[in-house]
RNA sequence: GGGCGUAUAGCUCAGUGGUAGAGCACUAUGUUGACAUCGUAGGGGUCGCAAGUUCAAUCCUUGCUACGCCCA
């Protein structure tokens, strides 16, 4: 059915072009999702990358891993759905929109609201295609005919829903209380977006005054308070000490006259004060410190009435009791810090930091210098100002409890376990979730504000009028935090809340795109073989199909990174298990970051990152795709090896010439999906050789062991194919032989399918058999099934073949005798299975193990090699050809080493303990194993002894 | 300070209660009806350190050391 014509396989693998070539034909012909209504369904959804971003490593080891598990359980019948689209990612794309206007001298306050969300629209319809098209480039096999993005319509109405719904449950709130402030982008952040890094600071130390000439116990008349941030002393309202702390007990209810702003400042008992640090007590900053606001609060402040002495910008501005002296108001943070040390040095209020240099003279200075953890805004970067603000808050603890116990009953599954903890620690000490985002770009919060300040939250304007009768109304500002929508991913892009069977679509090619397109007649695998998951009963003719969301939700699986576990991932389950009543997903597999080759994280500053399309340039798609299913071992980064993604390109070139040898062999695709008919034992084999690997590979994919499953084809291909099957079967292509070879380069290119996509697809087609053209692209066809089981027999009859040809191969090589060199071997009283092995084999033992004859018989005297295989030990005369000594030395060598193994087995075996205790099996492998070695040590002692 | 993870061949990594494997690199070599992006053969590891459990520990337990990450 392929308009590509099966053609004689150029002689190198080319990736870039059939790469464009088949995602294009995937595409064009709605191969990502075929009809398949009466399949399983099989679910990811994509986690959607920033409208603004641009392919980087993680995404691809992220959708690579995704992509594997959608093409096979596509290949194994499913209907399997890969939801994609883009996350508007308010803060970053309002970030790029405005420094490109700032770039062109513009700038967003020159705009009105309206007008600079336009321009964002036109960026996004312009620049926010570009990730998905390199999605494209790494293979993925998404429903693009579906494409999502968070800004979409139906998106905005599920996000409105949430947030009334979730507020007429008392579950989203508005507060005042301490923001993490960001001064930069003029906006709160939650906690989560606070990055917390140590910087070098400094500890100052002052005299706070008591007033009304109280003095302490010891007749001091001030107290010393010590602070990393000097300039909040503008908006200080008390000094804290311990209750029990004995130096200040007298002077708790008393008041301090604050030296430069003249306020009284009560002394409090709180037990924040830690009277091991510093000099026990503490100047109280309620608006400016998360501890001090605690503090506060305990000591009677309400949030309300806590000073604020900072703007928007972190610039210092009047207090609300006009007791900031002029010269601060305007200062920037930093700049009134200095200030304020200054003017308290200046009245002596300053306490000196004294140290002494190497003579012991001593040294005052300012401050004591100190490694201070600061908190940085993740996306501004610059230091973060606790600030008191009105906000949105999710009542995240509450949320929180069904996906712990989703967690906790299995019916959401950690992959890998040990993130569990990671989980419920985070879950169980949750905070207050801050949603609302003082931006533009966005979606706006549905709350709107009577003159008298009353909140009236409601789905639109008009219903917000409603509740609030004729009184005017003005709508919230402020637009939610771009997780708060991510977090409705799983159903929201499946079409909640309208629960349609075909809910709306932002892509414009959608509809086209999309649906039955001509020539799809996809045929559904699931008919091919009884091995499919069963497909729900087929609708009666008429009746309604179940609705996307029905089928869809819960997800199977998700596929993240760990770093985004709390910002996505337990939001997803928080929202999902409270508007779906079920789990979003199935299984969360968290997989690591992608590291620099020297263990680095990659970073644009470090210059150290790697850019996955330049890979793909130079060593292809499928190449990158696999190097990152092998090395994502369950819990461990991944370090960047460009050499083994080298190595996995020559991997796709070794098939592609074992694929262009066997078709130059008049070898074709098979027709059936079982297991063709064998005699040759040969051929037997390697079908068993199939049905191990299919075995390995299924339980790979169960356990999510990507790189045990990427392995395992690996070495079938590599090592059992290519090495082995192809040099036994060279110069024997009896019809029996190319549909053995047929079936299981098939097998092969189905397999290595969902890792390797372009070539396999490739390859696929090229060795179509032009009588019996494949009903379909490889993308669909059928996952293994071959019906056949592992023949023993075969199976020894060839590791035989395998085990002689190698033995003789080692044994020229260290005799210094030419590989090619044909000789000929006797073995006196073969064993009749060996014997048989011999006389079935004559085209093997000529070509291969390059012997002209075995002879039954005794070998003539003289120089000989000695050559072991299973049970049997070859000797083959070298009459002047070799040298005595060198034989002597490779026999006592492998004398040596059986011995070793023998002596170790055999002083297991004589300890007592070991034969009383040991489980039976390990008793007899080790007697097994004894026999084996001590045979070995006989045999070579033997010829040792033959040679003289 | 709390939590988690990692330490195995030169490098990057698998793995198992019965004395270790892969890819790359390295050494030697180039004969057979695809493949030098290849073939053939080979060398290479007291499995971080110490103690314990066990007949047996690289694997389990504890401690230590080093590195990394998260949280406070």
């Amino acid at each position: 059915m392929s308009a590509h014509n099966p053609a004689e396989l150029a002689k190198t693998f080319e990736p870039a072009g059939l790469e464009a070539k088949w995602y294009a034909h995937w595409e064009q012909n709605n191969l990502f999702r075929p009809e398949r209504p009466d399949a399983a369904p099989y679910t990811i959804v994509n986690p959607p990358p920033n409208v603004t971003g641009s392919l980087h490593i993680g995404h691809a080891l992220d959708n690579t891993l995704q992509d594997v598990m959608i093409r096979y359980e596509r290949l194994r019948g499913k209907d399997a759905l890969w939801v994609v689209g883009t996350d508007h990612a308010g803060i970053a794309t309002q970030m790029v929109v405005e420094r490109q206007m700032e770039a062109k001298g513009d700038k967003r306050s020159n705009y009105t609201r309206q007008a600079f969300i336009d321009k964002v629209w036109e960026w996004k319809h312009e620049s926010g295609g570009t990730i998905t098209d390199q999605l494209r480039r790494l293979g993925c096999s998404m429903d693009w005919s579906r494409e999502q993005f968070t800004m979409d319509p139906h998106f905005t109405k599920a996000v409105v829903k949430v947030f009334v719904e979730l507020h007429k449950q008392g579950l989203i709130y508005r507060d005042k209380r301490l923001v993490n402030w960001d001064p930069k982008l003029k906006t709160a952040i939650s906690d989560l977006e606070v990055e917390t890094r140590e910087t070098q600071g400094g500890f100052w130390h002052f005299k706070y005054p008591l007033a009304d000439g109280v003095t302490r116990d010891d007749g001091l008349d001030y107290i010393e308070v010590a602070t990393t941030r000097p300039e909040t002393m503008l908006a200080d309202m008390c000094v804290a000490v311990h209750p029990e702390d004995e130096r200040y007990k007298s002077v708790i209810g008393k008041e301090i006259l604050q030296p430069l702003t003249g306020r009284r400042l009560r002394v409090v008992a709180d037990e924040h004060a830690d009277p091991e640090l510093g000099s026990g007590a503490v100047k109280i900053t309620p608006g400016h410190d998360f501890n001090d606001f605690e503090v506060g609060k305990r000591a009677g402040i309400k949030a309300a009435d806590m000073l604020n002495m900072f703007d928007a910008e972190a610039k210092v501005v009047q207090t609300a009791d006009g007791l900031v002296p002029a010269e601060f108001v305007g200062l920037d943070r930093f700049d009134a810090r200095k200030l304020v040390v200054e003017r308290m040095k200046e009245a002596g209020f300053l306490i000196p930091h004294v140290t002494k240099d190497k003579e012991g003279n001593e040294i005052a200075a300012d401050f004591e210098p100190r490694t201070i953890q600061t908190p940085f805004g993740d996306r501004g970067g610059v230091v973060i100002e606790p600030w008191l603000t009105d906000q949105w808050y999710v009542d995240a603890a509450e949320l929180a409890k069904a996906p712990m116990e989703a967690v906790r009953s299995g019916a959401i599954e950690i992959v890998p376990k040990t993130w569990e903890k990671t989980f419920f620690n985070w879950m169980e000490n949750i905070q207050p979730w801050c949603v609302s985002r003082q931006l533009w770009w966005g979606h706006r919060i549905p709350a709107w504000y009577a003159e008298d300040g009353s909140i009236f939250v409601a789905e639109s304007e008009e219903d917000a009028q409603k509740l609030a009768g004729d009184t005017p109304l003005t709508r919230d500002n402020d637009v939610l935090d771009t997780w708060f929508s991510s977090a409705l991913w799983p159903f929201a892009t499946l079409g909640w809340p309208e629960d349609d069977a075909n809910p709306p679509s932002s892509s414009e090619e959608g509809s086209e795109g999309g649906g039955a397109a001509a020539g799809g007649a996809v045929p559904a695998p699931s008919s091919k073989g009884d091995h499919h998951p069963p497909a729900p009963s087929s609708e009666e003719e008429g009746e309604k199909k179940p609705s996307l969301l029905s089928k869809h939700y819960p997800n199977d699986l998700l596929v993240s990174g760990f770093d985004i576990l709390f910002f996505w991932d337990a939001r997803m389950a928080m929202q999902g298990l409270h508007f779906m009543k079920e789990v979003p997903w199935k299984k969360l597999y968290l997989h690591g970051l992608v590291r620099a080759a020297d263990g680095q994280k990659m970073s644009k500053s470090k210059g150290n990152v790697v850019d996955p399309l330049l890979l793909i340039d130079k060593y292809g798609a499928d190449a990158l795709r696999f190097f990152m299913c092998a090395m994502e071992s369950q819990g461990r980064d991944v370090k960047m090896d460009e050499r083994r993604v080298e190595g996995y390109r020559n991997f796709a070139t070794k098939l592609w010439n074992a694929a262009r040898f066997c078709q130059s062999n008049g070898i074709t695709g098979s027709t059936s999906v079982a297991a063709p008919a064998a005699s040759s034992a040969v051929n037997k084999w390697i079908i068993g050789e199939v049905v191990e690997t299919l075995a390995a590979l299924d339980q790979a994919m169960a356990d999510l062991r990507f790189d045990a499953a990427a392995n395992t084809v690996y070495h079938f291909v590599w090592d059992q194919f290519c090495d082995w099957y192809i040099e036994l079967v060279k110069g024997n292509f009896d019809d029996e032989t190319k549909a053995v070879a047929g079936w299981v380069l098939d097998q092969i290119l189905v397999m290595l399918h969902p890792f390797m996509p372009f070539v396999t697809e490739e390859l696929w087609h090229a060795l179509s058999d032009p009588t019996h053209p494949r009903e379909a692209e490889l993308i669909v066809a059928a996952w293994p099934a071959p019906d056949a089981a592992v023949d023993a027999a075969a199976k020894r009859e060839v590791e035989w073949l395998i085990a002689l040809v190698s033995a003789l191969r080692t044994a020229k090589n260290e005799l210094g005798i030419a590989p090619g060199a044909r000789l000929e071997a006797y073995l006196p009283d073969p064993s009749a299975a060996t014997r048989a092995i011999i006389d079935a084999n004559p085209a093997v033992i000529e070509r291969l193990a390059r012997l002209t004859a075995i002879r039954f018989e005794a070998a003539p005297a003289g120089a000989a090699m000695q050559i072991g295989a299973g049970d049997a030990n070859l000797i083959v005369p070298l009459e002047g050809v070799i040298d005595i000594a060198a034989e002597k030395a490779r026999l006592e060598k492998a004398l040596a080493t059986s011995q070793k193994e023998a002596k170790s087995l055999e002083g297991r075996l004589s300890n007592a303990s070991f034969v009383e205790k040991a489980k039976p099996e390990a008793a007899e492998k080790a007697r097994a194993d004894h026999a084996m070695h001590a045979a070995e040590a006989e045999r070579l002692a033997a010829a040792l002894k033959r040679l003289g």
